[in-house]
DNA sequence: ACAACATATCGATAATTATCGATATGTTGT
DNA sequence: ACAACATATCGATAATTATCGATATGTTGT
């Protein structure tokens, strides 16, 4: 867990924004279409229609944060669906309270 | 606290540095000179040097860790003394620990 | 094989941040 | 009052990040 490059996603308000959302799928999205629950995670479209971005900026927030070690991303058929990593976030948090 | 301005400062690692160096700073700095010890804080002159960057670079840091609340400066005659605000690290990270 | 669709990647431009040298400000000792 | 010095601020340019539209890729149902 790098503090500087995940220090890079959480110096942007929108991604944060998604991180916070995700903690409660259930609240802050329309149910799923095409998976029953929200076990999976969220299917990119929702986040972006969330968002307010572009498709193209939404998919690169989410590619990055995933790269990060915060996110999960899986592809079921055509949809891909992020959700928290809980570990590496709590990892992240732990690491700053070492070494911050 | 705010988690993107803090984590603005975060995301560039010089500042992590002079954050983790502020922790001991007898051991990463020479003895102060004006003051008899470190309880004030550590002179911006040793700070630059041991960063390398130009003056105005390394006051410029050290001026936005202030104001995002990650350090206090205290001037003494000619000099700034700046050290850790632990009061505040302490709530970004409680503060992440709830809201990330 | 293809049409339709969701997402990822590319290439571009605007906005922000990093970094510097020059200058301004504040403080001290003469 | 001034010289010497430490730090802060200003103005500029280079580097990075934000964001978009266009295009490419992958998947499914016909």
């Amino acid at each position: 867990m790098n503090i500087v490059e995940v220090s890079k996603v959480l110096s942007n308000k929108a991604r944060v924004e998604i991180l916070d959302w995700l903690k409660s799928p259930e609240e802050n999205f329309p149910p799923q279409v095409n998976v029953p629950n929200f076990d999976d995670g969220v299917c990119v479209c929702h986040i972006q229609d969330k968002l307010g971005l572009s498709q193209s900026t939404t998919s690169h927030y989410l590619t990055m944060m995933e790269k990060a070690g915060l996110l999960t991303g899986k592809r079921i058929g055509k949809w891909t669906y992020y959700k928290r990593n809980e570990a590496k976030i709590a990892e992240f948090i732990q690491s700053l309270a070492v070494k911050l």
